[in-house]
DNA sequence: GTCTATACACCGATAGAC
DNA sequence: GTCTATCGGTGTATAGAC
């Protein structure tokens, strides 16, 4: 006789299995068909199942995207994560290209995905507003965060003004979760996020069609313009 | 007896007319259902109309869509230009950021326009590769080209060296149509690429979503932002 | 120009047999 | 866990009367 554990275990990785096997139809669905290919009938043709057989599975349809959008989340920070540790010996200006290359990179290569992270509102499709979604997305912010702030003294972290003049702003930054961002003071997280957002920009308006005008040189320019990035983020530690 | 060219005026101002009862209505159901609001059976509901009457002012549901892509980016170029034209006395610093605080201001307005333009592939519809939805589309950038490189000289525009090194990204900005960046170096679009891009990064993340742990200090984040942006600008304009 | 009627496909979700 | 059957709804688009 097999003990009760393992039985309940077998089942559970089963349908383990089962549920990434899902996610997996979904993704190719959505990559190959768009945002209307994660109907739940459509997904379940993908599979090769009923679509009642996916209710085993996901609570709603909506659950199922859900998943599908922290998957993304999560495999665009396993990408930076990866282009980080990858140049662990180098410098910070060094890894901090190679994070944003790899950022733009798994844009590209799955933009569906991408647009589903950060732009697509799905039919009727509402995000939770905490759940292993935002987990995930915040995954991706802290790497570069990381990175930026390799390395700085506690006096240059305190010496960045971006926000001076707008104290509501500073209280606001000051009372993000710590897990969110590293107890930093004010102004350098906001260094970050406008250095995020500017990565983020070039590189949303290239998935979303708006560089097309720029054939194949897309890359170059964001290539460019991160290492511009990366001198500024320079000039704002100030060597010591 | 009314002449036959007034006959004609007439019911084609009638039709515009209700074209343009159509195009509120869409908005409208945008607004307040988002995109799925934009099936041709719920505009009908809204404007009062059956869903066949629609098809007599556009001949297909992306048609109509194509027509509210083009009005967003009319209507935020008409913003932008606005807040320009409402500085038309002070000086280059002063307008770029009254015509970026409007562009965001627009944004957060009408973040469903704002997405249907930049952002929301609609399910089913593909946007026309070029039409009055590109040409809309440009208006927005030009305003930003002539406001950064005003009052640049040849030598200064010659310059910016934002492309050294990659001669194809070059190839590619110095053959653009003329009318998209007006005979500008490779090294200046580029830049105003950046410039716009690092905008335009901010209020993308704010409209979808992705700042929402900033509570109501968005628009701070984006203001010191934008400053920051202004700084460079002079930066890369050399006092001649 | 607007209507009714209709064709044909799709969707999310549920009930109940096996 | 998977199936069939079904409900009640959505959508785009066309034909033809008025």
């Amino acid at each position: 006789m097999t003990q009760p554990a393992d039985v309940i275990t077998r089942r559970e990785r089963r349908r383990a299995d089962t549920v990434q096997e899902i996610l997996d139809a979904a993704e190719q669905q959505l990559a190959q068909h768009g945002p209307q290919g994660l109907a739940f009938r459509a997904v379940a043709r993908e599979v090769g199942m009923t679509v009642q057989s996916l209710y085993h599975y996901f609570d709603s349809r909506d659950d199922m995207v859900t998943a599908l959008v922290a998957a993304a989340h999560t495999g665009l920070a396993e990408a930076v994560e990866a282009a980080r540790d990858a140049h662990s010996g180098a410098g910070r200006r060094v890894r901090l290209l190679a994070a944003s290359e790899a950022y733009r990179h798994w844009a590209v290569s799955y933009p569906r995905r991408f647009q589903l992270a950060y732009g697509m509102p799905l039919a009727d499709y509402e995000a939770p507003a905490d759940g292993p979604t935002t987990r995930a997305a915040r995954r991706v912010g802290s790497v570069f965060v990381e990175l930026i702030f390799a390395g700085w003294s506690d006096v240059q972290l305190q010496l960045v003004a971006l926000t001076r003049g707008a104290p509501d702003l500073d209280a606001v930054l000051r009372s993000l979760p710590k897990e969110l961002v590293a107890d930093l003071p004010p102004g350098a997280t906001a260094l970050a996020l406008t250095m995020w957002s500017r990565m983020h920009g070039l590189v949303v308006l290239e998935v979303f069609g708006h560089m097309r005008w720029l054939g194949d040189q897309a890359g170059a320019l964001f290539s460019a313009a991160m290492s511009e990035l990366a001198d500024d983020v320079e000039r704002y530690a100030p060597a010591s």
